[in-house]
DNA sequence: CGATTGACATATC
DNA sequence: CGATATGCCAATC
């Protein structure tokens, strides 16, 4: 078992249709102020997995993270949030204030 | 093994 | 709101 165990249990218990922080995953993970591994774990996941939602993992700005390394690959998790029932602004931002996923309803 | 970087977040200016 | 700074940890060089 890794440590990024939890992270992906915890991604891939995020509900069709809602998305979380970076932030939200690690506080969940008992990974407060870490988010960089939360994307860092996600990173690699991608790579080597496809059980995970990656996709429903977005920074704290509610906006898909670039990367040059993805080379072209963020597009394609838009698609998909977009397929999941998620909308996106003019920004091309997440209303996180309705999608934000709540782990424990309790708001 | 030291240095650099990276899907981030939060605070400050 | 944006640019800058700091923390945090792991993987890669």
């Amino acid at each position: 078992m890794s440590k990024y165990d939890n992270i992906y249990a915890i991604v891939r218990q995020i509900p069709k249709g809602k998305v979380a922080t970076y932030g939200q995953i690690a506080d969940l993970a008992h990974l407060y102020g870490k988010a960089r591994l939360v994307g860092y774990a996600l990173y690699q996941v991608d790579m080597s997995l496809s059980d995970i939602p990656w996709h429903r993992v977005i920074n704290a700005k509610g906006e898909i993270s670039h990367s040059m390394q993805r080379n072209g690959t963020d597009y394609k998790q838009r698609s998909l949030l977009e397929e999941e029932g998620i909308k996106f602004n003019s920004e091309g931002k997440i209303n996180l204030r309705d999608y934000r996923w709540q782990p424990e309803d309790t708001e």
